[in-house]
RNA sequence: GGGGAAAUGGCGGAAUUGGCAGACGCGCAUGACUUAGGAUCAUGUCUCUUACGAGGUGAGAGUUCGAGUCUCUCUUUCCCCACCA
């Protein structure tokens, strides 16, 4: 190296990064303002809760989603992307239990320290736009949007079941509740029902059902489908004894007939009416049990399915046969009419409980064809015929749902001639409960008057201000507990006592991406002349873990929002412009949606094993014992090293890896070994009850989510202050699948670390030659232009990883180049200017820092990524697989222009082929190649069939 | 229980439409340079085989000239299930 080299300034991102974010802000580079000549391009990533300090899951979802931003507008686009902060919610609450201070205090002190690590990730956030959920002037159009559902009939008054704490007077959430338990205090939480608001969420549900206008991942789209779970089926009217009414509903009328008992939720209003004196204390012991167990374990198949016979009857109206009525848990009260006909001939959970309590089981299908076990064995869900179903019977039911299916749709019309049932569809989504007994979310604007009437308060009143002054204690609800909270005037002066539920949270987060396009408005929830030119939302990222819930009410607010005419005016304005206003009319809220996935901890060191046996190979083991040794049970691994030493026939180590019953385990020379353990090897783990298996062995080679329970956190911060912004947001792009997540590694990040050395080498280097070797320089030229378009695509895709180990590529081959001298100055400019302006998406500090370096005007980031020339990228020469029975067996350099009968011709004659065809004929031979944009073939193959 | 996803070298991962499996990195090995090296540079690095070759993408079957990719069965792991956000 000479002294000149040496004398140069190396790459320090702590010297720049600073700087160009206090530039790009005080040049105000990220605004974004409406420019109705330039497309558009809105994307959003889900606006972060402030919870204290930036996670590597933060940093994860947003600078990868500031990269694909910061390449549309290299584009062309003017783009627009903000930041924001869901600031209500319960976590707000829990640190005023735990520590004493306020939920408002916590939040904005975190929000505060979250500003500023934001910052830190270089990305173009529009701070300009920020919005807070949890501030006065954000939540006023929160409570201004549920009075208009509620003056359109979208919100109501329902009864739901919640985790009761009768110890601490409060709601508590289905994640404070562990086994029954409130978590903090460890007393008993209890099911019981209140009365809350709700939305009428179900009003959308089949115009949900519909993706057409979306780019969305199917998985998601698939979830959403089964969340909202259409079925198709009936309604059908049972009587009791006593001649009380109630309605089942069920997907199967087909099978009526075989209705051999009854089944009411726990919680239905019918129990009591049929309870008889005899069955009372066995229900309401039953009743108690239930109520202490949520929704999720009563469905569960892990609980045995129990219940509890009422001593009432209902009668058939099919066929006027009394059947017994009984309670179980795992009918919901929530799902369908809380109700159900128990079929158990035809249906699975029938079927067991039918068994389980001696209950008659008749079959009303009889399947057509094959060999089947009778139902008093098996329940039997197939097509068939109706049998035992008077003049049903012969009528053929075909195993599908709804009119599809001649048996149900028979029963269906017959069911309406006689008036005791009809066609209904039963969808899974329930209203959306929107309550929150809770005081750190957005007061529900309503009030009570002293009849017992409920009203919204007035416009010019909102909002209904959540008071600061109260006392978090976790004990009942402070809003409750606030009498100059609760009683007010209405706009007559009469006395009114407030509602004292708050929103929940996902409301906040529905609206926020109408909210940045006019955060400081103060007479509409958002500008319809901003919202004109920017919505709907173009690229939506974020967790996976929010396909169901919130992407779902982020829907149904939109189309809400349509049908209550709140992008009126907006539709009017881009109609002006002649926009395609279309979009909006489909109240879609995100066009495009693209999850991340979830970062995990770093892999932890497992615990030691010892395998005993016999050595196989020299690297591979067959153990008849297999034990583990704790990572404090120090005494008993020197005793592992003495078998060792005296048996030789052993392995001491850490399992890396499990597949079915082989091991990989790593011992402490750093060696890898294969252990089998067969099915006969005697396996120890302490903790777990013998006899153990290979299979239990898994727990001892976890990745773990990242938590600071677990003590595997890798902060953002430590690592910006030791790599730099850049270095950090190249090794998340580049060291995993975007969309799937993984464990953090500490020792990968060093690849990108040498890669921003690299380009900073290079660039700050320039050579000192007036001409070049020219094959060198188009080899060059190519690589730039193949980097272009392979770069731009992976973009378009989010597959950040390859679109970052292309120009790792690039980097590698100018390097190559440069080193060997045979680059001119020219060409290496040309070329590191196109590499900086690919770059900068990625790592826009040193990009802009080396741009400016190379004497380029400020700011990289206001560059249009190169164009892509498809004629510089054509390769001269390509390289001609021949294979046999689809194995490559030879590769041939040919001229890239070359046809399929040359290809074919030279594949024959090429020595692989003749050796294997050894004087025999093939018998076909399979050409395989595309021609390029430029005619030049792509990847030409010959497969010769023997 | 219901729903969704995933499984590729020692590790992270790549393979765009069914067409050269392991790109790009990490780590490791050997060498060079160095007072030194956790810096840098060079070379190598799926497995088996002395070689010729053969095998190989969680397991098993299938479709195909050709399967990591499609179909079926199975195993394992992760995520979501309505008051966490």
């Amino acid at each position: 190296m000479t002294d000149d080299k040496r004398d140069k300034v190396k790459y320090q991102p702590s010297a720049i990064e600073a700087k160009w974010q206090q530039k790009w802000e005080t040049d105000g580079v990220y605004r974004a303002k409406v420019d109705w000549n330039k497309p558009k391009h809105y994307a959003v990533t889900m606006l972060p809760y402030p919870s204290g300090d930036l996670h590597m899951g933060h940093w994860f979802a947003m600078p990868p989603s500031d990269t694909r931003a910061r390449y549309m507008r290299m584009k062309g686009y003017n783009v627009l992307f903000p930041m924001g902060f869901d600031a209500f919610g319960l976590p707000a609450e829990n640190a005023a239990i735990s520590r004493g201070i306020h939920p408002a205090t916590w939040t904005y002190a975190n929000m505060e320290r979250m500003r500023v690590q934001l910052r830190t990730m270089g990305a173009m956030f529009d701070w300009e736009r920020e919005t807070v959920s949890c501030e006065p002037a954000y939540y006023r159009w929160t409570q201004w949007f549920f009075k208009k559902f509620y003056q359109a009939g979208l919100a109501f008054h329902g009864e739901a079941l919640v985790n009761w704490s009768p110890t601490l007077q409060t709601v508590l959430a289905n994640e404070q509740v562990i086994d029954g338990k409130d978590e903090r205090t460890g007393q008993p939480v209890i099911q019981k029902m209140m009365t809350q608001w709700f939305f009428k969420y179900t009003r959308y549900a089949d115009e949900l059902l519909d993706f057409r206008s979306l780019d969305w991942p199917e998985p998601v789209r698939i979830m959403q489908t089964n969340w909202i779970g259409r079925s198709e089926g009936a309604r059908v009217t049972f009587t009791t004894e006593s001649g009380e009414a109630f309605e089942i509903f069920t997907t199967r009328p087909d099978t009526l007939w075989g209705a051999t008992f009854m089944v009411v939720a726990p919680e239905h209003p019918l129990v009591k009416k049929v309870t008889t004196p005899a069955q009372q204390s066995a229900v309401d012991a039953y009743i108690v049990v239930a109520a202490s167990a949520t929704e999720i374990e009563r469905q569960s198949d892990d609980r045995e399915k129990t219940g509890v016979f009422t001593g009432g009857y209902a009668i058939n109206p099919v066929n006027n046969e009394r059947v017994p009525i009984w309670i179980a848990d795992y009918v919901l009260i929530t799902y369908g009419t809380g109700a159900i006909m128990a079929v158990p001939a035809h249906d699975g959970r029938d079927h067991s409980f039918a068994l389980k309590y001696g209950i008659t089981i008749r079959e009303v299908i009889r399947p057509t064809d094959g060999e089947t076990a009778p139902v008093s064995e098996t329940p039997y869900a197939g097509a068939g015929v109706m049998v035992n179903s008077d003049h049903f019977d012969g009528t053929p039911s075909n195993g599908e749902k709804g009119r599809k299916n001649p048996a149900i749709s028979a029963v269906i019309d017959w069911l309406v001639e006689k008036s005791v049932g009809k066609e209904a569809i039963n969808y899974r989504l329930r209203d959306w409960l929107i309550s929150r007994q809770r005081y750190w979310g957005s007061p529900i604007p309503m009030v009570y008057s002293a009849d017992g009437s409920v009203k919204p308060v007035a416009d010019d009143v909102l909002p209904v201000e959540l008071p600061l002054d109260v006392q978090i204690t976790g004990v009942g609800n402070p809003l409750s507990n606030h009498p100059s909270f609760i009683d007010a005037t209405d706009e007559n002066g009469n006395p009114v006592r407030r509602e004292t539920d708050t929103m929940d949270t996902f409301m906040c987060s529905s609206w926020y991406f109408y909210r940045y396009l006019s955060p400081h408005l103060t007479t509409k929830p958002f500008d319809p002349e901003e919202a004109a030119y920017w919505l709907p939302v173009d690229t939506y990222t974020g967790g996976a873990e929010h396909s169901t819930m919130h992407l779902l009410y982020a829907r149904w607010f939109a189309k809400s929002m349509r049908d209550l005419g709140m992008f009126d005016e907006t539709i009017a304005i881009m109609k002006q412009h002649g926009r395609d206003s279309d979009v909006l009319m489909k109240g879609e809220p995100f066009l495009q949606l693209r999850n991340q996935g979830q970062m995990l901890g770093e892999e932890r060191h497992g615990d030691q094993i010892i395998a005993i046996g016999e050595y196989d190979s020299d690297t591979k083991l067959i153990a008849h014992t297999v034990g583990v040794i704790p990572k404090e049970g120090d005494q008993k691994m020197a005793t592992g090293e003495q078998i060792a030493a005296r048996t030789g026939a052993v392995v001491l180590g850490e399992i890396m890896k499990r597949t079915e019953n082989i091991l990989t385990v790593q011992d402490q020379a750093g060696r890898v070994w294969t252990v089998e353990v067969p099915e006969t090897a005697q396996v120890t783990i302490p903790g777990i009850p013998a006899p153990n298996t290979v299979n239990q062995l898994k727990h001892h080679l976890e990745i773990q989510r990242m938590s600071k329970s677990k003590g595997n956190v890798v902060n953002p911060d430590d690592l910006v202050k030791q790599y730099g912004a850049d270095t950090v947001r190249a090794y998340i792009l580049f060291g995993f699948d975007w969309a799937k997540g993984g464990p953090w590694n500490s020792q990968n990040i060093q690849g990108v670390v040498r890669w921003l050395n690299d380009v900073w080498e290079l660039v700050t280097t320039p050579p000192d030659n007036e001409t070049g070797d020219p094959s060198a320089e188009r080899a060059a030229e190519r690589s730039v232009h193949q980097t272009i378009k392979g770069v731009a695509d992976r973009l378009e895709d989010f597959n950040f990883n390859k679109a970052v180990s292309e120009l790792m590529a690039l980097k590698n081959e100018l390097r190559v180049h440069i080193r060997e001298g045979k680059l001119s100055r020219a060409a290496w400019h040309e070329s590191m200017k196109a590499m900086l302006l690919m770059m900068a998406p990625f790592t826009p500090h040193i990009a802009e820092e080396l741009w400016e370096r190379m004497g380029q005007p400020f700011s990289i980031h206001q560059q249009a990524y190169p164009v892509y020339d498809a004629a510089k990228a054509a390769d001269d020469v390509t390289t001609l697989v021949v294979m046999k029975n689809g194995k490559p067996i030879d590769r041939i350099e040919v001229p890239a222009t070359i046809s399929e009968d040359d290809a074919k011709a030279l594949a024959l004659a090429s020595p692989a082929a003749q050796r294997v065809l050894n004087g025999s004929a093939p018998k076909r031979i399979i050409f395989i190649g595309t021609r390029g944009e430029t005619g030049v073939l792509v990847e030409p193959k010959v497969n010769i069939v023997m």
